[in-house]
DNA sequence: CAAACCGGGATCTGCCATTTAA
DNA sequence: TTAAATGGCAGATCCCGGTTTG
């Protein structure tokens, strides 16, 4: 889950001295470390394919930064056949921009040897999912390679089928693909591992049904897919050694809120639990206490450490207690900002939180600023 | 009626390493 | 051997409002 607005893809662009010897770059004669034999032969070998220059040519018409392109797919470059203007009218025809179609191919450059019929195909394929072309081009603009990465195309649909056999929904599958594109270019068998896996979990937590386990987490947190089976594996078990828990504690938790933190990176997990672990005793819990936190509300884990502090450290200042945060963690969901600007106008009009307790910081702004409404105008009848 | 509970929505790529195919 | 295909990884919350409860 959960990332910042990725505006950090046409950045990084790195000098890659190759601006000028594009033509023939022979580049023989680098080792320095002798090698043993073959010399010879190999020398002779090496003048690898030349860059195709009318494709060069072609690929500068559209806009498409070459030396992005260059570096990170160079065996494209140097294809003899490729269908740059198949792709282009085909994305025209779906509505891309130029621009857009630019951006894709700098970025993803194996995308120009597609042909249109297998376009024609991945792209039915991918509207069985989404309902109109511009959804699917604002993800490929988003990010080609989830499109572009896979030419199987019958490998798509046996996923589609396979996802949807899952009992996954229309709308699972919409948002599925929308938000975590890469799923659909896994293999099917890559999928199927997962699915197992977390089946197998089921079974040996002792649940009942394995199948429905799966599903729901999946459909709790859709990233899981794009993740290794070794990365979740890691946090399940870190999970419960961590927090001594029992089969069925541990179950009901992974299918409860405990799904939402599964596809963090099992590094960042530890550390933001032994983080927790230490501010939560240094400010008097004891395991239990914070057993029971992260059971109740497990995203507690997915906020790291700088963050987490800062909260806590708010909102004691605040006058709020230990013990009001852990009977009611969600207030840590908003934002530091938000929970400080919120405190200072409850400070303001002097709100009691021993008398009303903390709920108040959980609410919409829209709530919220009713709520301080009403408190003004009270206090202002009462002192008339 | 307000307060409390609770779930859902936005969002997630771009790079590198390894394996496989030609 | 190169290029294509595929797997894996790091990164690091916040907010809203419908429904239930008291």
């Amino acid at each position: 889950m959960a990332s910042l607005p990725g505006i950090r893809a046409f950045l990084r662009t790195r000098p890659s001295l190759s601006g000028q010897r594009a033509l023939g770059s022979v580049r023989v004669l680098l080792t320095a470390t002798g090698p043993p034999r073959g010399f010879c032969s190999d020398a002779s070998k090496l003048p690898v394919n030349p860059e195709n220059q009318s494709l060069l040519q072609n690929l500068s018409r559209m806009g498409v930064d070459v030396n992005m392109a260059r570096r990170r797919q160079p065996g494209v470059l140097r294809r003899e056949c490729t269908n740059e203007k198949g792709l282009s009218r085909f994305l025209q025809g779906k509505g891309a921009s130029l621009r857009v179609i630019a951006g894709i191919v700098s970025r993803y450059p194996r995308a120009i040897t597609r042909s249109v019929e297998h376009l024609e195909q991945r792209w039915k394929l991918w509207r069985n999912v989404f309902q109109t072309d511009a959804q699917i081009v604002s993800i490929l603009d988003r990010s080609p390679e989830s499109f572009f990465r896979s030419s199987d195309n019958g490998n798509l649909e046996k996923n589609i089928a396979f996802l949807t056999s899952l009992g996954l929904n229309g709308k699972d599958l919409h948002r599925m693909l929308s938000t975590a594109p890469r799923t659909f270019s896994n293999s099917v068998e890559l999928n199927k591992q997962m699915v197992e896996f977390l089946e197998d979990v089921c079974a040996e937590l002792g649940g009942s049904n394995p199948e429905q386990f799966a599903k729901t987490v999946i459909s709790r947190n859709l990233y899981i897919l794009i993740r290794s089976t070794r990365r979740v594996r890691a946090n399940i078990d870190n999970l419960r050694a961590s927090l001594h828990l029992s089969d069925s504690e541990l179950l009901a938790l992974l299918q409860g809120h405990g799904a939402d933190i599964l596809d963090l990176s099992s590094e960042y997990l530890k550390k933001n639990f032994r983080s927790l672990r230490q501010k939560m005793t240094s400010l008097g819990c004891k395991e239990e206490d914070l057993k029971k936190l992260i059971i109740s509300y497990p995203m507690v884990l997915y906020i790291g450490p700088e963050t987490l502090n800062t909260k806590l450290d708010c909102l004691l200042k605040g006058g709020i207690t230990v013990s009001q945060i852990l009977k009611k963690p969600k207030v840590l969901d908003y934002s530091t900002q938000n929970i400080m600007e919120r405190l200072q106008e409850l400070q303001r009009v002097g709100y009691d939180f021993h008398k009303n307790g903390i709920n108040i910081l959980d609410t919409s702004r829209k709530r919220f600023v009713a709520k301080m409404e009403k408190l003004a105008s009270e206090e202002g009848t009462q002192q008339l």
